[in-house]
DNA sequence: CTATAAATGTTATAATGTTGCAAACTTTGC
DNA sequence: GCAAAGTTTGCAACATTATAACATTTATAG
């Protein structure tokens, strides 16, 4: 497995942007899910940066390319790429980006830069593992988990820590 | 410290709610904060049930008492509310309700039943020092954690494991 | 090729949340 | 008390996010 790229490091983007595609037709073809042509353009947009993007900024982004799409267009293209694990809804940004695990089964925890809106996704077992234990302690039978923090990056804290300085 | 009740065992709810209203009073009144009749209702409305509560639902009630709210007013409580760690947010459900927890400085872990919408609030140390760890990890410094877990309640599960043995 | 299913287009609408400004109410300093 | 300042609420309009319903087109299977 190749080292992933951290988003808010430099890295050759469009190297994710085409690694995400190709995974993304291996795991429909493999299911025999049709990764037709607008899906796979909204995948494309999600994955131009690290940053979540709306249902509103894809649009927008089609309607600049001629491509006359209405908010349904959209959705359903989203709840296809959801459903084949291709993509991720932050829930509390009402946004969407790339899953960086597609393929494997994992339960994303999602660190949120609120300076860059970056968003890194994690794999963190001993997260995972604790909030089972938490869960099945009450009695609870877990399905889905939304994780999510927000923070700083270790870009933008440096950022920060460096004007702080500068003024103090 | 008294025990809680679990949300979805029964309890004297009424019991919730004037601990939570008594609380509140005592909170704001500690912190020089003016719960008003306004914000005062939301959050009794909110503890209604331990199920979270749309602001439009909140909206909705006002209205049938003849107070002539518009959305602003609902959302202007809910921040104050929030504000002061009365009332949580669950990201996933576009939804409020009552913090179990209030006064104490704590990190909420939510387990949400799909099936009959009552939510459990947990503090869960081992949790949050795991999501804590791995940010660290990833040199990211976190603020804010949305952390809800849907599933099954023990009530329903029970339920619908019933249901499954009577048809099997 | 045709029957069927799947995907997309289109219009309208629902649900959720915000802005901006004016009026009412509270607090503070005198 | 009373006026000034700050806070809260009322209100109208609007912005954003998401879905419903139904027609049309495109792909797939027999």
């Amino acid at each position: 497995m190749p080292e992933r790229a951290l988003p808010y490091r430099p890295h050759n983007h469009d190297a994710c942007v085409s690694q995400a595609l190709a995974d993304a037709r291996d795991i429909c073809r493999q299911q025999n899910a049709r990764l037709t042509a607008i899906r796979e353009r909204v995948l494309e947009l999600i994955w131009q940066s690290h940053k979540p993007l709306g249902a509103y900024d894809i649009l927008a982004h089609l309607g600049t390319e001629g491509h006359n799409a209405a908010p349904p267009t959209v959705y359903r293209a989203l709840d296809f790429l959801l459903q084949y694990g291709l993509v991720h809804r932050i829930a509390s940004l009402n946004a969407f980006t790339g899953c960086t695990h597609a393929g494997e089964s994992h339960r994303g925890m999602f660190l949120i830069c609120k300076q860059c809106s970056n968003v890194l996704e994690l794999e963190a077992p001993r997260v995972s593992s604790a909030i089972d234990e938490a869960a099945r302690t009450e009695a609870f039978s877990p399905e889905d988990v939304t994780l999510e923090v927000t923070g700083l990056c270790p870009l933008c804290r440096d950022e920060s820590a460096a004007v702080k300085d500068h003024h103090g």
